[in-house]
DNA sequence: ACAACCGGGACCTCCCGTTTTT
DNA sequence: AAAAACGGGAGGTCCCGGTTGT
């Protein structure tokens, strides 16, 4: 993600805070792996990090949100609005979620592993990420009513939505993969959930 | 819960602990919805309920347990534990959740369903209620896995339980009626979630 | 302890009473080394003790009591009160020390090595145990100023029996072998305490 | 403390931090000794310092930290950091105990003395206190380990830090005086405990 | 203006003495 | 008589809105 070619359009005051936002949330995650999230500081964070307590709030609204920081969603959303038309929910769920996992150095592959076993791990964090869930299925929703020409308070919609982030989450234990679980979940819901 | 025959075997003690539970609960929902939920205190509700505080507290854990208690979790628990061995997830699933709604009598019901549009109108409960995802994922995990003769940490053990919460969560919208969004996720999730 | 010679002189009830008293505690102890001390509830502690929680109570006044129950310090006291008069208070000390370690079974000496280790390792168990300094250091105070002459209340009695303990305390860091240390301690105030 | 010079030189804010502590705590003193430690409530302190309840939780983070509040331990500190280093352990110790105290006005000494006869009357407070022991010996060990040349973790560094402060606890006994009590025990710690 | 500080109040825990049930 | 439940009250935490000092 640091280094998408994108990046280099942009201005050098906007690489900057891409950087420094990097730097900010790369030394948190290592503190946080390496002395516990609760036992980290944001007064350590910002001091690793280089910057002061109050620039750490400037990129960051709370400590939670280093963590919970979604760098996947807006790419997803955008991959997402980009199928064709015609394809049915999962062939695009499909196609974009390869797509942005596709397009991740293996260095942020890692730090998305290593975020997502850091949640796990720690029971406060746990219960914060659950209280994203409406927020994603909001996400979700929107946009796929969009694509199949409904309203995003469609029933089914909602439902599908709910059922897609609610058995994601259901099935992240420590050791799991992204793509493949990503992918295992879509085949199973798309035939019909047997058990 | 009000009327089930099986009260009139207990202690009058035990009585007495249902009556005061029921008293606290129904208390708390009406200045809930009365006056809002935060502006709502715990010595109101005791007050209400003609008991001191420390006896709310003895009754339940905190104020978000009084709105949060899901007093239909073990008799679903025990529905599904009930139904034969044949059936499929789904069948089973449709046929606890008649027979936990259709034991619910009309008070009982009504009852739920203003939990239901309380907690859905509190941001503050929203978020609480979320927090119950993994702990309600975890708890049909364990029955299905069960039935299925699978382990809970069987992915499409959790895929399903996770779907099956996660849709449920999704749709559940103001108005909603419980026995019938239900039964409509279930058909939904079972017929390959076509959008 | 469980086996030393003057058991069998005792009567079948009071033998019962020791059998249960080590079973309760031999239990307390594989639970708390094995789930953490505050995770094991008395109930747990009584039910694998095959008795019920009251007999837990009779036999010990509370969950600390089990791992704070010194069975040392009654032998050292008549092994102390045991010594011939002249000898002065380093050598009464040694020698009353080495008499009582001497008496323990391996498995008893093994047994009080992993209550060190578990008051040391659990933060709630430390304070508790600080809490029984001056217990300690009174009953210290007592007999050694019984042996000199003195009133336990004398200055220097109260000095040496206070350094005795507060030293005692201040080295049993978790690989500490009891003898050993306890010698050392003694040489090192004999000799004047050089740094 | 009251009196120091500097006290001048410190913004209005910072003088009025200083007078509401020292507020609190006077009056706290005052009423512990006058109607007894438990019988005397938080709100009763705050009501005759004339702050709010949440204000002294503010200055003290319990009702035990008023009477535990040892502010002779920091200028300790500072003051045997400061001892030229050739000094062995026990002149290092005389010579800093007696800065300290010498410091100390007649008013903080009075204190100082009132807060011990009260720790000791106190049964409820002999028991906290016995819980410094251990962060109180941790103090000393790395003072004395610094200047001896060696770590903390060090068995004679430990063991002269235990002795010290348990001797010192131990002579504690109502009508003590702080300079000659500790004067006396470190003479008789230092000519090797004869009894 | 800006931040630190304070008052107030709600939540929750724990304990003890008393009442109520069994 | 023993056990369970209750009332009352203190300790402690947290947050918010207003005030005060810088």
């Amino acid at each position: 993600m640091s280094h998408s070619p994108e990046t280099t359009r942009l201005s050098l005051r906007e690489r900057k805070k891409i950087r420094i936002r990097a730097a900010i949330r790369d030394h948190a995650m290592r503190l946080f792996l390496e002395q516990g999230y609760a036992a980290t500081t944001v007064e350590q964070i910002a001091g690793a990090a280089d910057v002061s307590p109050s620039t750490f709030f400037r990129y960051f609204p709370s400590k939670e949100a280093v963590v919970l920081a979604d760098d996947l969603d807006s790419p997803m959303l955008r991959a997402l609005q980009n199928q064709p038309p015609g394809l049915g929910p999962f062939a695009t769920m499909r196609a974009a979620m390869q797509i942005v996992l596709a397009g991740l150095s293996a260095e942020d592959y890692d730090r998305e592993m290593a975020r997502t076993r850091l949640i796990l791990a720690e029971p406060e964090l746990r219960s914060t990420v659950a209280n994203e869930f409406s927020r994603t299925v909001d996400m979700y929703a929107r946009v796929l009513a969009e694509r199949a020409g409904r309203v995003p308070e469609d029933f089914e919609v909602r439902a599908f939505a709910g059922a897609l982030v609610g058995a994601m989450h259901a099935v992240s234990v420590p050791p799991a993969d992204l793509y493949s679980s990503g992918m295992r979940v879509l085949d199973y819901l798309e035939a019909g959930m047997s058990l």
